[in-house]
Order: C-alpha cells, then sequence, then structure tokens
DNA sequence: TGGAATGATGTTTTT
DNA sequence: CATCATTCCA
C-alpha cells in the first residue's frame, strides 16, 4: 500500500480529503511525494481526475508527477488530470474560451525578448527616448502592474504610480504601457502576464464561465505556493470559492521569486480566506546530511521574515562543506572540473551525480570549457536556450506567422528574410500605415486596395508575394501535421538553403539546429492524440507547447551529464553532489540585492535553496579575480560563507595557501591575462595604496576621478546632477555609489563614468 | 536596399 | 568581451 511510504504527518496530509489546506514543507522533506499520493488517494477515492487541477512548478514536474500517479491509479485516469505550470493550464483555457476576450484562437504568446522589441518599437513612435525609457525597465513596470492586475487605464490613474514614474524621470509610462496592450492586441497576442491577466478577466467578467471552471475544479492543488503572485493568487481564489478545496504547498524558507512579483503574503492571506484550513508541516528532511541540513538552518535563521519551523533529519552527518579560494574565474572552473574528475573516479558515480549552480547565466563559461577539457559531458540548463538561438526564432516566427498572421514580432522578423528585397524604408511606410488604419501589418497586406501605404509596384509586387507565400502555408494548416507543414515552410521560404549554403562551422551548426527542431516537431506529431485535445498536432498546438518550455523541461533524452544551472533554475531538484561557485560579494549576494533587506533576506534564501539541493555533500567556491565585461575585477568571499555555522565548513581556503593554478594545468590562462599579470606585477601602482586624501595637483587630466570622495556633488552626462554616497575600490576600479534624483542610487566605475565634480 | 564596419552598452534571477 | 544597433558606403 502505497501511503506506507510516508511518514505520519505526510500521511495526514496525502488522505486529507476536502476543505482547504496548507501544507508548509521543508527543503526535501517530501512534498512531490505528498502531492502525487494526496492525487492519486483521492482517484481511488472516485475523485474524478478531470476535476482535479494541479499547478506545478515546471511542465516536467507535472509530466513526472503525473507518471508517478498513473502508476498508483492506472495511466487511464492519470492523465485525465489538469496538471502543468500556471501559464500552460491557463493557455489551454485561454484558447478554448478565446471568443470571449475577442482574441484568435490562433493567439500567439509572446516570449520576453518580443515584449521588448515591440516596447522599443512603442517608445520609438512615441517619440521618446529609449535611453531613458529602456525597453527592459518600462517592461518590467508593465509586467509589475499586470501582476498586480492593474490596467492601463488604471495605471494612468493611479497617483501612486504616477509619482513613482515621474520621480523615476519616466513619467509615459502609462502611454506606453497602454499602446503596448494595443499592439499586442492587435497582433492576437499576449505576453507571460497576460495569460495570468486575461484569465482573471475571464473569471472576473464572465459568470458563466466562472460557475463552469468553478464547478469543473473540485480539487485544486497549488505547489510552490510561496512563489505566487497576486493574478495568480487570484486566479485560486476565485476558481476555488465553490468547493473550496483548495491545497497549497510551500515552503516560505524558498521564495526566491519575489523579483517577478512573486509574494509570500499569499502564504499569509491563506487563512484570512479559508479560516477552517488545516495545517500540516513536514519538518523531516530525507534528502541531505546532517551538515547540510543544519548548515542551511544555520544560514536561514539569519532572516528576520519567515514561518518558524525546525527541519531535521535522520540521515548521517555527511562531510563538512569545503570552501575553495581559486584565484580566477578560470582557475574556478579548473577546480570544479578536476574535483569532479576525482570524485568520479573514486566512488564511481555518474555524471548526473554533479551539479554546478551560479547566481547568473553569465558564469557558466568557464565550467564549460574547463570541462570539455577533461572531457566530462555537460548540459547547461537555461541560459541561452534552444528556441532563442536566431535560426530557430526565425523559422518559428513563420510558423507562428502562420498559425497568427496578425503577429507584428513575427512578421518583422521575417518579412525580409531570407532577403527578399523589402527593406527598411518599406516596412517604416508599412507601419504608418498600420498604426493609421488601427490594424495590424499583416491585414495591411492582405488587403493593401483598402489601406493604401504608398509603395512602388516592384516593392509592392514583392509584398503581394510575400503574402500569397504565408496564405499559402495557411491552407495547409488543417491538412498536414506540425512536422510536414513545418519542413515543407523550412523548405519552401529558402531558409534550408540559405542556411545550408553556409559551410563555416557556425553555419553548418545552424543546419543542424534546424533539423533538430524539425526533429522535434516530428517527434511531437506523432504523439497519441489527446481525445479530449484532438487538434493537439497541428502546428499552433506545437507553438503553444514550446512557447511555455521552462528552463528545466528540456530533456534530451536519457543522458549522463553534469548539470550546470542558475541557483533559480535548481529549485525542486537534488543531486547527490552540489558546486556552488562564485561565492563572492557583489556577485552572490549580487550588488543588485545589497540595497534593501528583503533583497537581501531573498538572496540568503537563494543560498539555502542552493546549499538544500546537495544531497550528500556541498562545496563551495569563489574566486578572487573574475572578468566582467572583459574587465578583470576583483572580488571578496561572499558574507554568506561566514553566515554558515562554522562547523559544518571547512575552510580550506584560509589555510591553505594561495590557490594558485593547479600544476597540471598551468597553462589554461590566456594570454592576455597572464600579460595582464604582470602588468600588476611590474606596476606597483595598479594594486597599490587607496588614495584616501587628493593631493593638490595632482590631477592628471584622465585621472580627475580619483578627486572624487563621499559627499561630492557630481554631474553624470545621462542622470545629470546627483551626490556620492561612498566610494570604494582602488585606483582605476574605484567604485562609486552617486544618488541621481533623476535615477536613483547608481554604482558607477569611476574610469568610466567621466563624472564632472560640481560641489562639495 | 544590403552588407560590412564601427560604436555603444550591458549582468541578476524567469514564466 | 560579446552582442547589438546604428551608420556608412557600394
Amino acid at each position: 500500500m502505497y501511503l506506507e511510504d510516508l511518514n505520519e504527518e505526510q500521511r495526514l496530509a496525502a488522505t486529507h480529503i476536502s476543505g482547504p489546506m496548507m501544507v508548509i514543507a521543508g527543503a526535501g522533506s517530501g512534498k512531490t511525494r505528498v502531492l502525487t499520493y494526496r492525487i492519486a488517494h483521492l482517484i481511488e477515492n472516485g475523485v474524478d481526475p478531470f476535476s482535479i487541477l494541479s499547478l506545478t512548478f515546471t511542465n516536467k514536474a507535472a509530466k513526472e508527477m503525473k507518471g508517478r500517479i498513473g502508476k498508483i491509479v492506472g495511466e487511464l485516469e492519470s492523465k485525465n488530470i489538469w496538471m502543468g505550470t500556471f501559464h500552460s493550464v491557463f493557455a489551454r483555457i485561454l484558447r478554448i474560451e478565446y471568443q470571449r476576450i475577442n482574441y484568435p484562437r490562433e493567439f500567439t504568446i509572446y516570449d520576453a525578448a518580443d515584449s521588448k522589441s515591440l516596447i522599443k518599437s512603442v517608445i520609438k513612435d512615441l517619440g521618446l527616448d529609449d535611453k531613458i525609457y529602456k525597453p527592459s525597465t518600462v517592461f518590467s513596470r508593465i509586467s509589475g502592474a499586470k501582476n498586480n492586475l492593474i490596467s492601463p487605464a488604471e495605471y494612468a490613474e493611479d497617483a501612486d504610480i504616477q509619482a513613482e514614474d515621474r520621480s523615476s524621470g519616466r513619467p509615459r509610462t502609462a502611454e506606453i504601457y497602454q499602446s503596448y496592450t494595443t499592439r499586442c492586441f492587435r497582433s492576437g497576442a499576449m505576453d507571460f502576464d497576460d495569460i495570468l491577466y486575461n484569465m482573471n478577466v475571464l473569471l472576473r467578467d464572465h459568470n458563466d464561465l466562472l460557475h463552469k471552471y468553478q464547478h469543473r475544479f473540485h480539487f485544486i492543488l497549488v505547489d510552490e505556493y510561496q512563489d505566487t503572485n497576486f493574478a495568480q493568487y487570484l486566479i485560486i481564489k476565485r476558481l476555488g470559492a465553490v468547493h473550496e478545496n483548495v491545497c497549497v504547498v510551500g515552503d516560505d524558507a524558498q521564495s526566491i521569486y519575489a523579483f517577478r512579483g512573486a509574494n509570500i503574503q499569499n502564504i499569509l492571506n491563506f487563512k484570512n480566506d479559508y479560516p477552517e484550513f488545516s495545517m500540516y508541516k513536514l519538518e523531516q528532511n530525507y534528502r541531505s546530511t546532517k551538515v547540510i541540513v543544519n548548515a542551511a538552518n544555520s544560514v536561514i535563521e539569519k532572516n528576520k521574515d519567515q514561518i518558524q519551523k525546525t527541519v531535521w533529519t535522520h540521515n548521517p552527518d555527511g562531510e563538512r562543506i569545503l570552501v575553495h579560494k581559486a584565484g580566477s574565474d578560470n582557475d574556478e572552473g579548473y577546480f570544479v572540473a578536476h574535483q569532479i574528475f576525482e570524485l568520479k573516479n573514486r566512488n564511481h558515480h555518474f555524471n548526473k551525480d554533479f551539479a554546478i549552480l551560479y547566481r547568473t547565466n553569465a558564469q557558466s563559461r568557464s565550467f564549460e570549457e574547463a570541462l570539455r577539457k577533461l572531457n566530462i559531458p555537460y548540459r547547461i540548463y537555461g541560459g541561452l536556450s534552444f528556441y532563442q538561438r536566431k535560426e530557430i526564432k526565425d523559422l518559428i516566427a513563420y510558423f507562428r506567422l502562420t498559425a497568427n498572421p496578425k503577429d507584428e514580432e513575427a512578421f518583422r522578423r521575417v518579412i525580409n528574410y531570407p532577403a527578399r528585397g523589402i527593406g527598411k524604408s518599406t516596412l517604416d511606410k508599412m507601419t504608418v500605415a498600420a498604426e493609421e488604419h488601427g490594424v495590424s501589418l499583416w491585414d495591411l497586406i492582405e488587403f493593401p486596395a483598402q489601406y493604401p501605404f504608398g509603395l512602388g509596384a516592384a516593392s509592392m509586387n514583392k509584398v503581394a508575394e510575400f503574402a500569397m507565400m504565408i496564405k499559402g502555408f495557411r491552407a495547409m494548416m488543417e491538412k498536414k501535421s506540425a512536422y510536414d507543414l513545418g519542413q515543407h515552410i523550412a523548405n519552401s521560404t529558402g531558409i534550408l538553403s540559405d542556411l545550408y549554403s553556409d559551410r563555416t562551422p557556425e553555419g553548418v551548426a545552424r543546419y543542424e539546429n534546424i533539423q533538430g527542431l524539425l526533429n522535434g516537431m516530428k517527434e511531437f506529431s506523432e504523439l497519441d492524440p489527446d481525445e479530449e485535445n484532438p487538434s493537439i498536432s497541428t502546428l499552433s498546438d506545437f507553438l503553444i507547447d514550446i512557447a511555455l518550455l521552462t528552463d528545466t523541461d528540456q530533456d534530451d533524452g536519457d543522458d549522463d551529464k553534469i548539470s550546470l544551472m542558475t541557483i533559480h533554475a535548481a529549485k525542486g531538484l537534488e543531486f547527490p553532489y552540489v558546486f556552488i561557485v562564485g561565492m563572492e560579494e557583489n556577485l552572490f549576494p549580487s550588488q543588485m540585492a545589497l540595497n534593501s533587506r528583503e533583497d537581501l533576506e531573498e538572496e540568503r534564501r537563494l543560498f539555502y535553496v542552493a546549499l538544500t539541493r546537495a544531497k550528500t555533500r556541498a562545496i563551495m567556491s569563489y574566486a578572487t579575480t573574475r572578468y566582467r565585461w572583459g574587465q578583470l575585477i576583483f572580488g571578496d568571499p561572499s558574507r554568506f560563507i561566514m553566515e554558515v555555522d562554522p562547523s559544518f565548513v571547512d575552510r580550506s581556503d584560509l589555510t591553505g595557501g594561495p590557490s594558485g593554478k593547479s600544476k597540471l594545468f598551468g597553462d589554461f590562462g590566456s594570454d592576455r591575462q597572464k600579460f595582464f599579470k604582470k602588468e600588476i606585477a611590474n606596476n606597483p601602482g595598479i594594486s597599490g595604496k587607496i588614495p584616501v586624501k587628493p593631493e593638490s595637483g595632482s590631477g592628471v587630466d584622465g585621472d580627475d576621478f580619483k578627486n572624487i570622495t563621499a559627499g561630492m556633488e557630481v554631474t553624470h552626462e545621462r542622470f545629470g546632477k546627483g551626490k556620492v554616497l561612498s566610494i570604494e575600490g582602488e585606483n582605476d576600479n574605484l567604485k562609486a555609489t552617486v544618488f541621481f534624483p533623476s535615477a536613483g542610487p547608481k554604482q558607477l566605475l569611476l574610469r568610466f563614468a567621466r563624472l564632472k565634480i560640481s560641489g562639495v
């Protein structure tokens, strides 16, 4: 009997049938198991799988959980559960109810790159400066608004929001939001946030639909509840309002997505919404050694905001956490690769037993290089994923245009790729005309007579030809499988031959990537059609599938590889051996997080997540120098290393003396780096004293910045006047924190900032 | 109009 | 150091 696998508290939670419930689950305490068994238990007790809605953090997690439930209750039952990420489940519902919100059935889902590109174009059209209105900044502002269900109109009317935008120097953000929304709608496109936003609109404005789904979902389960935002919270609240069988599972100590609107308050609100709820606390850790569990506890203790709980384990003590100091980022890569090599040979481990976790994607490079040299297979999750590569995006843009020709971003991407003589000036004319008539670019070329846009006959012909081609693809959509149509599009647009003609290694790789995409489509097309959803293998369903892939979803088979990923991406995963690398101040914790206690606490939770991924051993490393923007910078060990209770840590970085390069791999550093180091050795001025007090008259032109001290008033080309709060670093790496009324606090490398002293 | 050359600019984290 | 975007020339 499967329930025997559970401890007392887990069993109570898993056999809870009706009524709201919350599970606070410490790291490694078996919450997935509880969720799995609870769903299986519900089904065994006669609950219809179609009436269970289960929201997970990744699609992969959903797939795995479905598989495990299937083992208990049978595949026939388990496959009918509504299970997936918030985004994929609700996109599916929106795809059914599209008419209510006046979207096309085949609406496109914009990824962040599409959104930013469209926002950039909006900013340009409004005649604003994209140096001030930076697309990524504006985008996150809009995203924040949507996550809190603030419409463009409400945004424009909200006094606080307007005050914020004014003080940040971007008073016209509301206009951008409004226009961005219009253009998305006109393109038949939703961005990630719109999926949640529109789902809320659907449930708010259409009572029949609210009832329909409230009655459909008798049981709702939400995993990783600490990482839900307001829009998600409200969907759950609305859907659960009739049956109130809402089960949320989470761990406040692992909340790491506040930056994208996640709100721990949702956990606290739960008891207001459902005063009668049952609470289960899972505190026994089954994953990690005592050392790891206790070390993690000693870290998270430092946070002020948390729900009290004690995670403990029966597991063996295990080894202390090793800390390694590396001389450079390359040496760090070496150290880790070499350690893995050794550990593997000594203990006959698989590659997949190891993970390298870092704070930012950009850190992966040195580990890749080192692993490659040692011939250790690895896999990078996240970063520049397959679907973000140029050639893939190009082909997919054709697919998107075929499914939904109004899709403006796709249209712009391929209207002249492969080159067909439709250049910038033509596109500009079309953009103006489209804006004038309030229609999409496609409407324009579909009915050119209706919307004259002043093109010459030659251009007109080319445009018409393009429209014909897309119409041709559209006509095949119903008849052909995703794979067949994909193949046809790749061929007839000339993309395949264009890439094939490039025989450079990169060109060959691009060609192979396209083949890879087509193979993926083949697999997709051959999947068993779902009875609920018979059209599963159309091109547009393929598009939904890939638009909402999460970073850890991609799976290139049963491979035995080292995992490289950000700590964020590692959430929910576990590995016997975990390397937490780049443990340096300003990197982890990120320097962006040093301004407030809340931000720092989130970083600390991130560190907690990193540590608790490890089953048998955790190893930390930091580098004293590292290249950043092609600049050599110096780093100090992260404060987080010191925050771990010392009895769990092996500080061999302090006793082992200077850790030069390993002799075995002495030639690893690049020539440029050696050159740089030599320069330091020959020029004491570079690594020498800190100019505390500027000597008068020492101000050689280019060295003026060395005279800047805290408290001064300075002027920056772009940010205008500001006040210097503090100075750190030395000589060429002098860094100032300057507060600009126009832009807030900024960290500037004085060497580049070209600050002018305007007062003391 | 298209391609090459040059120059600015940026690093959290992600659905 | 990359990548991207803009610019400049054919």
